[in-house]
DNA sequence: CAGTTGTTTCTGTTTTTACAGAAATAATTG
DNA sequence: CAATTATTTCTGTAAAAACAGAAACAACTG
C-alpha cells in the first residue's frame, strides 16, 4: 500500500507561482519563507481560510502555520475573520496595499528605528563624558543620532497622514520638491 | 609558557559599545553582524584602516573581514583610501549619513524592490491569461504591482534630489502635506 | 463532564548562514 | 624572478533559524 503523499488542496498555477515567488521574495528582504507565503495566500484569496486549510494548500506543517499566522497579527496585515457556525479561526488579509504598508511601516519603525534611537542615546551619553573620545567622533555619534531621529519622526508624521493622501504624496514623487521651491545646491531658494 | 590569547587592540570603552552595539542592531535589520561592526568601527574611525588592524581590533579572522569589506563596498558606504608608501589597502566609511542612506537606499532598491517588480509583471502577465483566476484576483495583483511601481519610482526620485536638499525635505515632515493643500480624508482643506 | 475539535507550545531534526583557518592567488619589491 | 607580503577563495565547523510532529492545552458540544 504505496502510501501516496497527502496531495495539497491545487491552487492555479499562476496563484501557486505568485505564492512561491512572493514566498522566495520574503527569504530576501527578511521575512520568513512561510510567512510570506500564507500572506501572499491571504492576500490572493477572496475568503476567509482557516488554519488547517492553508497547511494542506501550502503543504506545510500545521505548528508553522499557526506561528506564521501570529506572526502575520503581530504585523497587523491580517486579521481574524469570524465564519457563522464555524469554530475555527478564519483569516483575512488586509487588501489596501498603501494600508498595509503604514502597518508593516509602523512595525519596522518600532522594532528597528526605535531601538536604534535608544542605542544612541546610551552611547552619546557614554562617550560626551569620556575623555578619550575625541571631539570628531562626538560629531559622528551625533549625527547619526540626529539622523536617525529625524527618519523616527518623519516616519511617525507619514503614518499619521491618511492613506489616500499619503498615496498622492508619494505619487507626487519629485514633483513635491519643485512645489515646494527647495534649491538644492544650497543656493537659497527665493529670497 | 601559556599562550596568552593575542589581545586585541583596545578600544575606548564607548566605541567598543557602540561597535557591539550596531553589530547586533544589525542582526536585527537583517545585515550580517561583522558587516555591521566593522562599518560602526570605521564610521567612528579618524583615519583609514587596513584589514589587518580591523581583524585584530574586533578580534575576528582575516577572511571573514575581507568579505565583510567587500559587501561594505558593494554597498558602497566605505571605500579604498590608499595611504602612501603603505601596500594595504586601507577603507575609510562614508561619513555624511544622509549620502549614507542614500547609498543604501539604492541598493536595497536595486537589491529588493526590482526584483519585485519584476516577478509581480511575469505572475500578472500569466494570471491575466488564465481563466481560473477571478477579476478580483487580478486586480489585487494590479493593486500590488502599482504600489510596488509607484515605491520604485519614489525611491529613484529621492535618490536624484541632492543631499541637503533631501534632508531639509525630509525634516520638513507633515509640515510638507499642509504647504501642499492637499486634503487628507477628502474634504478640502483649508477652504 | 467525557468526548471532540481546534490551537498553541515544546522538542528534536533539518537547513541555512556565519565564520575560522588553511590554501591558493595576486601583487610588489629587492 | 625569487622572496615577501597582501588579499581572496575554498573548506569544514559552529551557530542560528526554520520547520515538522508530538504533546499539551483550551474551548466547545452533547
Amino acid at each position: 500500500m504505496t502510501e501516496i503523499i497527502e496531495q495539497a488542496n491545487r491552487m492555479p498555477e499562476p496563484i501557486e507561482r505568485f505564492v512561491l515567488q512572493w514566498g522566495d521574495m520574503g527569504t530576501q528582504w527578511g521575512v520568513n519563507r512561510s510567512v510570506a507565503q500564507i500572506h501572499a495566500l491571504l492576500y490572493l484569496s477572496e475568503r476567509p481560510m482557516n488554519a488547517e486549510e492553508i497547511a494542506e494548500t501550502l503543504d506545510m506543517a500545521r505548528s508553522n502555520v499557526s506561528n506564521s499566522l501570529k506572526e502575520l497579527q503581530n504585523w497587523k496585515i491580517i486579521r481574524r475573520e469570524p465564519i457563522p457556525g464555524d469554530r475555527r479561526d478564519h483569516f483575512v488579509a488586509e487588501t489596501d496595499v498603501w494600508t498595509m504598508a503604514k502597518r508593516i511601516a509602523s512595525v519596522r519603525k518600532e522594532r528597528e528605528i526605535d531601538p536604534a534611537l535608544e542605542t544612541l542615546n546610551t552611547c552619546l551619553a557614554d562617550a560626551e563624558n569620556n575623555p578619550r573620545i575625541s571631539k570628531v567622533q562626538i560629531e559622528r555619534l551625533e549625527a547619526m543620532h540626529d539622523f536617525t531621529s529625524t527618519m523616527d519622526r518623519w516616519y511617525g508624521q507619514m503614518l499619521n497622514v491618511p492613506t489616500p493622501m499619503l498615496s498622492r504624496l508619494i505619487r507626487m514623487g519629485d514633483r513635491v520638491v519643485s512645489l515646494l521651491g527647495l534649491s538644492g545646491k544650497q543656493k537659497t531658494p527665493h529670497e
